[in-house]
RNA sequence: GGAGAGGUGGCAGAGUGGUUGAAUGUACCUGACUCGAAAUCAGGCGUACGUGCAAACGUACCGUGGGUUCGAAUCCCACCCUCUCCGCCA
């Protein structure tokens, strides 16, 4: 959420650089909504105070044992106009609250300008890319070596899943511990296991909710419970309602869960194969740190991704998304795409942002500014670290051998138990 | 799932209808004493929004949402959460 005294300050500051993003910003709207809630506000609390001052007149009348009627007289009036200009109130703060949690977050300046993921610009390669030449998809080579069974996915659910068998099963299992061990124990971050489970509260303090609910997996129920579509949101909600001692920061945090999105509006895209499911694992990297501290935590955390990828030998290339291109809730944003040989180009495995305090104002996640004493709202950073199900995918078409086998990266061959090959 | 107890400021813990945004302790900040520190003493110290150059003032907030009342931390209802015991269970 944006700091709504932004845009009563400097309104056309916030329209021109939400229009980075091809986000048009309704000032009048705003305005008029802005206008009504404080005339309404400022009666409403001319009212209480007026009523608030008979109240305890009548309190110190009974006190000293005094008739307290004549004070009563046109308290039924007060009571009656109180009670509308409440009601106006709320439906004035509501239809504010409405328009500012629609909006998007500042892109920081740094961010390029563009209109979609065409205007990304590269900002490093990393690796030499294999051949396309006679490069077969994982899925070709998953299914031809048994390991990996899209057709007994969808006899149990449906499209858009994935049975792993055997070597590649463990495989996945081998990455996840791999990824996690070098964050714990390279990278500084605690590890946390969290529920997989949200309420709507937290889908609101990282964004997702109100207005990206359609990509989530509701419970059915009495509660309004999810499937969580990332770590990010149980992770990064540890810090709703907090104050941090600054000295504890910046918080590193690391958590492997499955991830579950709906895709709603992916139909046609990426249905073959692993690359984009219903339910898949992830390690995911958050931080919180200083409003000061943040943008170097952000070139940080990128690069704890990309040792991932460096570890395990995947040519990759760094991408800044454009102000077009990145999430509702970001200010900058960096993908890292992996080379996948079969398709003959990079593919996202990695995502990494700097929400600055736009996360942190919806779940109010504070520290306590050393020299004024005051509650000041915390940046937060997340990133992938990375997807496991892709990066799986990455290592079977990189490492696919003439006899359509796998070779294991020398990274993982301890967490394999030794294993060097996959199907031969 | 059943029975009981409870949710108050950073923490502990009073407060059962009225000058209570909330005693007290502790932590923290400032000052005094000290060469310095500890101890002691004095003062200060919640969050959000608004008005104001500022001092200050107004409003809301005692798990959440409703209700009763001129007035609610306090009374009533619903829900959420925590703890104890029982049942069930990986």
């Amino acid at each position: 959420m944006l700091d709504v005294k932004l845009l009563r300050t400097d309104p056309q500051r916030v329209a021109d650089q939400l229009a980075r993003r091809g986000f048009v910003l309704d000032q009048a709207a705003f305005n008029e909504l802005e206008a009504r809630r404080k005339s309404v506000q400022t009666q409403t609390e001319q009212l209480q105070a007026e009523r608030n001052s008979r109240s305890k007149a009548i309190g110190i009348a009974k006190g000293k044992g005094e008739d307290v009627a004549p004070l009563l007289a046109d308290v039924d009036r007060l009571g009656r106009e109180l009670e509308s200009c409440k009601q106006q109130l709320e439906g004035a703060q509501s239809a504010l609250n409405a328009l500012l949690q629609g909006l998007p977050n500042i892109p920081q300046a740094s961010v390029p300008d563009g209109k979609d993921e065409h205007d990304n610009v590269e900002l490093r390669r990393w690796g030499a890319p294999r051949s396309a030449e006679g490069a077969r998809d994982h899925a070709d080579l998953g299914e031809a070596l048994g390991l990996m069974d899209f057709a007994a996915a969808a006899k149990l659910t449906g499209a858009r899943f994935t049975v792993l068998r055997g070597g590649l099963a463990r495989m996945q299992r081998a990455l996840t511990q791999f990824m996690l061990d070098v964050h714990t124990q390279e990278h500084g971050y605690e590890e946390l296991y969290v529920p997989y489970i949200v309420n709507a509260t937290s889908l609101f303090g990282t964004g997702q909710l109100p207005k990206f609910g359609d990509d989530l997996f509701a419970l059915r129920g009495e509660v309004d419970w999810r499937l969580i579509p990332t770590a990010e949101v149980p992770v990064t909600n540890l810090l709703r309602d907090e104050i941090l001692d600054p000295a504890n920061l910046p918080r590193r945090w690391v958590a492997h869960t499955p991830c579950f999105r709906a895709e709603a509006g992916a139909a046609g895209r990426d249905t073959r194969g692993m690359i984009r499911q219903h339910q898949f694992e992830k390690v995911e990297l958050v931080q919180a740190t200083l409003p000061e501290k943040s943008y170097a935590a952000h070139e940080e955390l990128t690069g704890h991704a990309e040792a991932i990828l460096k570890k395990l030998d995947l040519p990759y290339r760094v991408m800044a998304l454009c102000a077009g291109d990145m999430g509702a809730a970001s200010s900058r944003t960096y993908d890292l795409e992996v080379w996948l040989p079969s398709q003959n180009r990079y593919r996202e495995i990695s995502s990494c942002s700097n929400f600055e305090d736009f996360q942190a104002r919806r779940m109010l996640a504070r520290y306590r500014h050393p020299e004024t004493k005051k509650p000041e709202l915390l940046h937060t950073l997340n990133g992938s670290g990375l997807a496991v199900g892709r990066t799986l995918v990455a290592i079977v078409e990189n490492y696919q051998q003439a006899d359509g086998s796998i070779a294991v990266p020398d990274a993982l061959v301890g967490y394999m138990g030794g294993v060097r090959r996959i199907g031969s």
